[in-house]
This record gives structure tokens, C-alpha cells and sequence, in this order.
DNA sequence: CTAACTGTATCATTCATATAATACAGTTAG
DNA sequence: CTAACTGTATTATATGAATGATACAGTTAG
């Protein structure tokens, strides 16, 4: 069962993209592996303080792009395998680099400024 | 007159929010100055191809911080004092790199590898 | 078997975002 | 002075995000 623990939500951003993208970044870390099965609407649902129709958003989303697998009356699973887990792995560092290194040009940071910066962030 | 040649419309994001960022990130490049003009609500909505109440309302949000000042009749104009500014590049750069490494973290990649993927992305 | 869980569907409501069309009063450049 | 620009305000509309309350049929564990 897939373990939502260390989600947080996070202002500005939809809660059911951030759903989507807590899984994914399971999936690219090994956390969440094909065959796992999530929680259902109504636990999560509870779990997290979200209304049940946000979290069949964001399973029906996933489930439109392949990566979940659900019938009617049993669990929802994983379904992955190497050749989508290296897209989607590739997609998202692509796009969390590219967020952040823009925003640092436009700021006018150096590149060695930009790796200061997230050195002296880490911990 | 603070230009908005580089402004880049991202999905996602409230286009407000995108105004506000671009303006704030302007500052602390120092592109935009104290004192420098606004373009007019009108002038800025068909350049942006943007509806005049949603500039109003990012330039109506940057009053309420004080970052800009507005009198019925005249253009808008940029108000910034030293202490103000560091205290925005802070916010910036905090959350930018906040959010890079929480991203980062949760996708398993260490500081060595977070650090090769803006090194490898930044041209 | 059956009770308790599943996914799925529908309908209504609230709120934020964004657009659209005006209107009015203050300023400023020619 | 005055025409053309400013900021500001109001009202209406459309859409997406999120909540709330049910309902129904398929599965699965005890």
C-alpha cells in the first residue's frame, strides 16, 4: 500500500496536480513500485482532509495516462514499466530544472551562484 | 518604462501571480529601479494580450506589499528602498530553492546529483 | 453468504480566476 | 484649454477547482 506520510500540500498549485506529482516522484524514487496498490478515495480522502471527488481526480488523471489501473469494486493498483518510469523520470528534472534555473536568470544569478545556492539550501 | 519583452505566460500559475513574479524578480536583478513607470493597465493588457482587470489586480496586489504607488490620473511608478529589496531577493531565492530540493528529495537524487542536473541544464 | 469495503456517477454549491463592457474622474502633454 | 491618456469602479458572465451529499453496482474478506 502506497504511503501518503510525507505529503504536504502546498498553496497555488491544485491539490489534485499535487497528488499526481507526489505519486510520480514516488515512482521515479522506487518508493512506489508497479503492482502497489493506493489507498481508496475515502481513506485518502480522509487521511489527508480532502474532499473524495479531488482524489478521484487526480486517480483518474493518472489512469488516463497509464499508470493506474482501476475496476469497479477493487483496489486501485500501479501499473509501470521501465520505458514510462525513464519518461516520466526524464520529464519531471527536466521541468523542475528548467523552473528553477529560469527563474534564477531572470534574477540575475550566475550559474556558480545558482549551485551555491542550493548547496547552502540542502539541509 | 519597465519592460515586459521577456515575460513568458507558464501554465498552471494564475496569470496575476505571474505578473507579480516577473515584476519582483525584475527588482532584484535590478532591471527595475525605484521610480521607474508602470506601463498602464490598458497599454500592458494588449501588449500581454491579457484582460485589463487581471493586470489591475497584480498591480493592486503590489500596492498593498508598497512596492508600487498609484494615483488616479498618473502612471504608476516602482517605490524601493534597499532594506525592502533584500528582504524580496530572501523570499525569492528561499522558496525557489526550497521548492527545487523538496522536489529533488523526494525524487531520491542527492545534493551531487541535484547539483549535476543545473549544472547539465543551465545552457 | 453477506457485510463492508471498493470504484463510479450524478447533482448542487461555493470560490477564485479571467474575461467583457462600460463609466467616471484625475493627470498631463501638445 | 482640451484631447488623450491615466487609475478606479461596477456589473455580468464563463470556467475550473474544490466541497458536499447521495446513490448504485462490483469485489472481497470473514
Amino acid at each position: 500500500m502506497i504511503s501518503f506520510d510525507s505529503f504536504l500540500m502546498e498553496a497555488g498549485i491544485p491539490i489534485y496536480l499535487q497528488i499526481i506529482l507526489f505519486i510520480k516522484r514516488g515512482m521515479v524514487s522506487g518508493q512506489i513500485q508497479p503492482g502497489d496498490e493506493l489507498p481508496s478515495r475515502r481513506v485518502l480522502s480522509a487521511l489527508l482532509g480532502i474532499n473524495p471527488n479531488t482524489i478521484q481526480k487526480a486517480y483518474r488523471m493518472l489512469e488516463e495516462e497509464g499508470l493506474v489501473s482501476s475496476h469497479a469494486g477493487a483496489k486501485s493498483y500501479v501499473v509501470l514499466d521501465e520505458a514510462t518510469l525513464t519518461k516520466i523520470r526524464a520529464e519531471l528534472l527536466e521541468n523542475d530544472a528548467r523552473t528553477l534555473i529560469d527563474a534564477m536568470k531572470q534574477m540575475g544569478l550566475s550559474k556558480r551562484e545558482a549551485l551555491a545556492l542550493i548547496e547552502n539550501h540542502w539541509n
